[in-house]
DNA sequence: GTCTATACTTTGATAGAC
DNA sequence: GTCTATCAAAGTATAGAC
């Protein structure tokens, strides 16, 4: 059974992804939760930011793991990136495209107003960032092409989901999936040339310049 | 000389891109555009919705024109997109990562919560694929791959606004550029049977890519 | 620790003088 | 048409009984 302060966090967590920063109110979150308004103070003695900054912490965790449960639950990197941007349009379609990132929504909202939110919400970006990174590394690319690739990657993702929320339509997360496929498709080549494996592939591979 | 509701309409957008819709007050619109309060409800009976419709559609048609006229400028498609992620990086550093798009952060927050903006968000976003998606079909691709690649361009650059926004750098906003090109490269090499272009075509192109 | 009542501020919106 | 004064409601935060 779910204790008083995790039923806070969820619920805030669950509120300001589906209506922002700005746009979710602690009576919300109290009447939501079920816990009494009081509790909310108690809990999170710095109010409003403090509990904000706690549940993305949570929610951005909590998606991280899912993200590289559906990548690693593949035959292989391109395979997962293509059941990532599928299992993110089925979500949105499920849900009548209100389960999106838990916190794009917030990041956009706070990134020029509250520097203590905008901080933690890189933080869970950048985390996001190392964990895909380290995914395109492991499928045989190089530190930098991995860590661009992998930041392209979430960057897709959340725009996918701006783009599907507003015109409720799963078509522009198919179209970054595709992207993606290809592009990461395209570093893949790039650092095997097709005939050599060997140092003859990696020198011409740097020769096409950075 | 600008008159008084087309300030309060810059007012909004310019807020509004800034610190998102409920973000922003009227108070604070009437303060920043220096027009009374009553103003804005005698330019727009309707209220805040009808503002916000207003400034979103203002600021989306000004975005597109940027937009179109710096991929324009450029030699061929892929030089123009690479304008784009380089302009939007410098406008970003510049702006100390306030001046993003203008469209964003209200679209993610009123998409399950006010569907008259919904609407609004998702009509402004149309044009812009349909902009984007014509260009990519004058570059020689068919008529969906084209649709697809305007929607993955459109998706990216949003994508790598959340990113560069939150990380305060402009790296999001390079990789995306880099994936993009990549995929569009992609595109155009399946879209011509092998050898059916001269050795400087896009075989050549996509070597230089990166 | 739990919960209620309330203080204070800001919000969107209106009324009405000029 | 312009501008000020004010409303009712919702926002965050606090005090204090239990």
């Amino acid at each position: 059974m779910m204790d008083t302060k995790e039923r806070i966090v969820a619920a805030t967590a669950e509120l300001m992804r589906r209506h922002g920063y700005t746009g979710t109110g602690l009576k919300q979150i109290s009447a939501e939760s079920g816990a009494p308004f009081g509790s909310l103070y108690h809990h999170f003695p710095d109010g409003k930011v403090e509990l904000a900054a706690v549940a993305l912490r949570w929610s951005g965790a909590g998606y991280q793991l899912l993200v590289e449960a559906v990548i690693d639950g593949e035959a292989d990197l391109i395979a997962g990136i293509r059941a990532c941007f599928a299992g993110a349009a089925e979500v949105l379609i499920a849900s009548d495209y209100a389960d999106a990132c838990p916190i794009e929504t917030v990041a956009l909202e706070v990134a020029s107003t509250n520097e203590t939110l905008r901080v933690v919400t890189a933080e869970i970006f950048n985390q996001w960032i190392e964990s895909a990174s380290s995914r395109f590394e492991a499928a045989g690319l190089d530190h930098d092409t991995a860590r661009e690739l992998g930041i392209a990657f979430i960057g897709a993702l959340e725009g996918a989901f701006v783009l599907s929320r507003a015109l409720k339509s799963p078509e522009p997360m198919h179209a970054a999936g595709r992207a993606v496929v290809d592009a990461t498709e395209a570093a893949l080549v790039r650092s095997h040339p097709t005939g050599s494996i060997g140092p003859e592939g990696v020198g011409h591979s740097s020769g096409l310049g950075r």
